[in-house]
RNA sequence: GGACUUCAUUAUAUGACCGCGGGGCUGGAAACAGCCAUGAGGAAAGUCCGAGCAUCACAGAGCAGGAUAGCUGAUAACGUCAGCCGAGGGCGACCUUAGGGCUAGUGCAACAGAGAUAUACCGCAGCUUCAUGCUGUAAGGGUGGAAAGGCGAGGUAAGAGCUCACCGGAUCGCAGGUGACUGCGAUGCCAUGUAAACCCUAUCCGAUGCAACACCGAUUGGUGCGGAGGUCAACGCGUCUGCUCGGCGCGCUUCGUUGAAAGGUGGCUUGAGCGCAGCGGCGACGCUGCGCCUAGAUAGAUGGUCAUACGCGACAGAACUCGGCUUACCGAUGGAGUCCCUGU
RNA sequence: GUGGGUAUGGCUUAGUUGGUUAAAGCGUCGGAUUGUGGUCCCGAAGAUCGUGGGUUCGACUCCCACUACCCACC
């Protein structure tokens, strides 16, 4: 996958990760924890961290859904709103698995647009 | 109708739209786009056993260490399973069972008790004495988890397997059984418990694990480390700082060292496989025939929204693959069987 | 994937060749001292020894299974 594709990227770096809880800007919410920061390139890049505080692997497994599919959701939005880029990651809650991703979605619009713009 | 026992099966379903993984097809130079079917479990879990597979080691034998422990069978193998035997529980269907050897040796047995592996405190009886002492005995008393098998009768000075019947245990013989063992008879009462104490006996065990291992790619160079140089002119990051300026370091060049560790591909899913039928076997299981192909990710794919139905959905997510064991679990359905009550 | 360890009053630790009763410090409570509080002194309460089975006459200790936490290696 290249920057010039439409998808985002995964954060895979275990340097990238401890950059952005070091220098990212946190969003806190019930329901995750979102670290941001500018970036430059051309799509936004998004990691998902799910501790074992969140529970056994299917509740992990449940959080980390739930927040790609509403990352999905929401990434057109920020997409057509401004012309930076991101990078993103997300922490789970141990309240995550019991949500619905329109619940993630609507809170992500609520709280990250509003700081970003 | 109630109370149970046991063996299986199943684990929300259907449709629409959006999205993900690998696969196939079509278009395309490629990137990619479109379409098609497909994509977590009974425990995928814990990692407690046993194998396959791979690499290394290995003439053969033994010691050490570990595991297992009724018998016969099943199996690739097992500490698993089946049937049976013994023991225990339940009125019963049935369930549970680490179940070799203290007569190979060593160790331990607190407190209590007269005495704990050998004894005589209170007793009982005989002889004797002022008091008492001596001898015999182990029925009774009390202690304890355990006191020379239990109970009754005979017997006796009082007693005792001293003798006898029954029960229990041991040894020997005979019969039945593949065998564990069971039955009968004779002898005859000889010594507690603990080997999940050391240990003995029998059987088994080479080590490491898919991050194994194999291949690709090589000085025109990858990874990490260190030295020297360069430049902050420009840009980014780190650091000094609350901020700005500024400095230093990295990204640059080069030298030395590291020498496959890094990266990619394979291993990676057709297998002691699954389903159905027939045959053999009490059964575990085996044989034959037909049919089927059913995840393969690599920071790790199954999700979301809406609608309908009901009992409103438990425990829970493949990571090389199988056979078990153990543990977690809302329920639903079916087969077989037992006991009690009532009616005919 | 492989291997190892720990769990004991509210907290931190002792204790196990199996033997009656599980020890100590801090903390808590009560008393004494002081004008009051602290320090000091005296006394008391507080533990199903992580959970469930088993072996044994008897288990914190031995064996098995499970739960939680921690650590190491590739």
């Amino acid at each position: 996958m290249s920057d010039f594709s439409k998808k985002y990227i995964v954060i895979k770096n275990n340097r990238d990760f401890s950059f952005l809880f070091k220098k990212g800007e946190s969003i806190v919410t019930f329901a995750f924890v979102c670290y941001v920061r500018e970036r430059r390139g051309r799509c936004n890049r998004l990691g998902i961290v799910t501790g074992k505080k969140v529970g056994n692997a299917v509740k992990r497994n449940r959080s980390r859904r739930i927040i790609r599919e509403a990352f999905r959701l929401f990434e057109p939005v920020l997409k057509e709103k401004t012309q930076k880029r991101y990078d993103f990651v997300f922490v789970a809650r141990s309240k995550t698995p019991e949500l619905k991703s329109t619940k993630i979605y609507s809170l992500m619009m609520k709280n990250i647009l509003s700081k970003l713009s």
